[in-house]
DNA sequence: CTGTTAGCGCTTTCAG
DNA sequence: CTGAAAGCGCTAACAG
């Protein structure tokens, strides 16, 4: 970047007449180095502004791991969904305390040799995926690397082997479509996650097959993307095509609020008309009018249980799936 | 951490039965390697799961820069703080398609050590310092070891020299305060931010001048701390102080929402019986009922401005002080 | 307490 | 097109 070339221990040294192993000892504070060579060293290190090279170091001693946290969505989603503020934070905070590195690898799906470029780059120690799509092509990347990884969110079908951490997706769906029926609804619509990713497909599939089972058509279903705008956008698609819509089931907090403010802006009394039931318990869900009715699935619970593991399989330990159990959460919405 | 040694370059031409140089290109995609040993290479990689050892690569070929985006706030904030991951997100939005890397160090007021080992480390070629507190003690690290860096939101008195991007806090006190005063009001409280941070105080101060030019007390002053919880605090403070308070300016938008909630909660009506006034003009502000009547303060302007000023650093420009200018967001709190 | 000496794993001239 | 050799900046024995 600057043109000119940064002090090395080499000159530090040259500057404080001693030679390099003891102006290096000086500077990872060891003891040894006495008062009078120890100020000239400090000194220099001050005038020069020196800062050591952290390559060169970590060359030879091989310093704190680092790992990845991929995510294949544009960036503005990473920063703007709570699901990813809540994991980002939850492994960030996990991690605190010990020495490794977090490295945030997110690029839009048009840019998958972005994060391939990156996992093949021996920048990190391991990974931590987040939000898999079926045909991202991040597992062959960690298969062939053999980069210790954990997904969070079952990977896609075909993956199998690699390690992840969920919630009991397809349990979440038939929940909360049994809570809808055993409310005497009827017309249950649902939006859904991207149909690419587990989560998306497993939550439609519980849902499906509850409402199967209760003998009702279960045709009311709307693809969403798990971003706000695809919420509002698909409860208008359901209410354009029956607007004897009952009860609606969102794959995610994130669009069933939205929904919900579709809804009330065009008069539809939540949950007299229309009751509603979301997925995750974010934070937010307390805080809607009425506060929503949603499936645990937390973001923390996954990030931490994703941390542990990675951490077992950085230490060469081997580690199995984990799938966390989900719940009702009942609020006012439903 | 795992035990065993990860394959090297070494190991991989040596399986291929090519000298290190060739492995070498071809893990570079150098064209020159013909087909023959180019595909033996591949294979050997393949085979072993080579990764190249980042450390030894950047020793010989400077990498791409990374720069480290400094916060000296608790984790759990960090991630759940609307302007943090505006903050966050619109760093790594304008940088993502550059090479640089984007590193966090977060450390909570009592672990200062932590940023500062960070950044005396040498992990980084430059820092965007986001929440500076008085006393964090980056500044003279800063200052110390050359490390080019900026600030969003101005550093405090006696940080001169350290270039910094920030809205005019002043100017905005002052403008929500002469909104309220336009309104009629005249029992008119504020709950600020840390006045150990600038804008905390000069918010306050310019609110302060306000009322004092207007021949008012600013006597209803409660400190907040920009977090959630510390709104409703300083909303119920107020309130035991001064039962006749009819507006209120709160020096960001999360502690003006929550001191909404806990408003509207005892049953004042907002605007009617109290005005409301934040700062920043977050997303949130839009979907608040009424909607946040506000000071423009961009979090996006600010980091795209803090980015573009570390770069010009980087390349060796000098830069100045940059401060964007403020107004007021009118909607129904206020 | 301090200097000398080997490398760490990789890229890159420079020869061939 | 490929190999040999040098060296990036630093740390860690190993002497002294």
């Amino acid at each position: 970047m600057s043109a000119r070339r940064l002090p090395t221990l080499e000159d530090v040294a040259a500057k404080a007449g001693v030679s390099r192993a003891t102006a290096s000892r000086v500077v990872n504070a060891d003891p040894r180095v006495r008062g009078e060579s120890r100020r000239a060293v400090e000194a220099a290190i001050r005038e020069l502004g020196y800062r050591p090279n952290r390559a060169a170091r970590s060359l030879v001693r091989p310093d704190a791991a680092s790992i990845a946290v991929v995510i294949p969505e544009a960036e503005e989603r990473v920063f703007t969904d709570p699901f990813f503020s809540a994991t980002l934070g939850a492994i960030y905070t996990k991690l605190s305390d010990s020495p490794v590195q977090v490295l945030l690898a997110v690029a839009p799906p048009g840019e998958r040799e972005k994060i391939e470029r990156y996992l093949r780059g021996g920048y990190t120690d391991g990974a931590i995926v987040v939000s898999h799509h079926r045909d991202d092509g991040i597992s062959d990347v960690l298969l062939e690397t053999r980069l210790p990884a954990v997904y969070i969110g079952r990977p896609y079908a075909g993956d199998v082997g690699l390690p992840f951490v969920d919630v009991d997706n397809e349990a979440g769906g038939r929940i909360a479509a049994e809570h809808l029926l055993s409310l005497g609804r009827r017309r249950i619509g649902t939006i859904t996650g991207p149909l690419d990713m587990a989560s998306g497909a497993d939550r439609l599939m519980g849902w499906r097959q509850a409402l199967e089972e209760a003998g009702l058509a279960a045709d009311l279903v709307e693809h969403g993307d798990y971003t706000a705008a695809s919420g509002a956008e698909g409860v208008k698609r359901l209410l354009a095509r029956e607007p004897g819509m009952d009860a609606l089931f969102v794959a995610s907090d994130l669009m069933a609020i939205s929904a919900l403010h579709e809804l009330q802006a065009r008069g539809v009394r939540i949950p007299e008309d229309m009751a509603v039931v979301g997925f995750d318990d974010s934070q937010m869900a307390k805080l809607t009018r009425p506060p929503l009715t949603t499936i645990l699935s937390t973001a923390t619970g996954l990030a931490e249980t994703a941390v542990e593991m990675l951490t077992a399989l950085l230490r060469g330990d081997p580690v199995d799936p984990v799938v966390l159990p989900t719940e009702l959460i009942r609020r006012g919405s439903a």
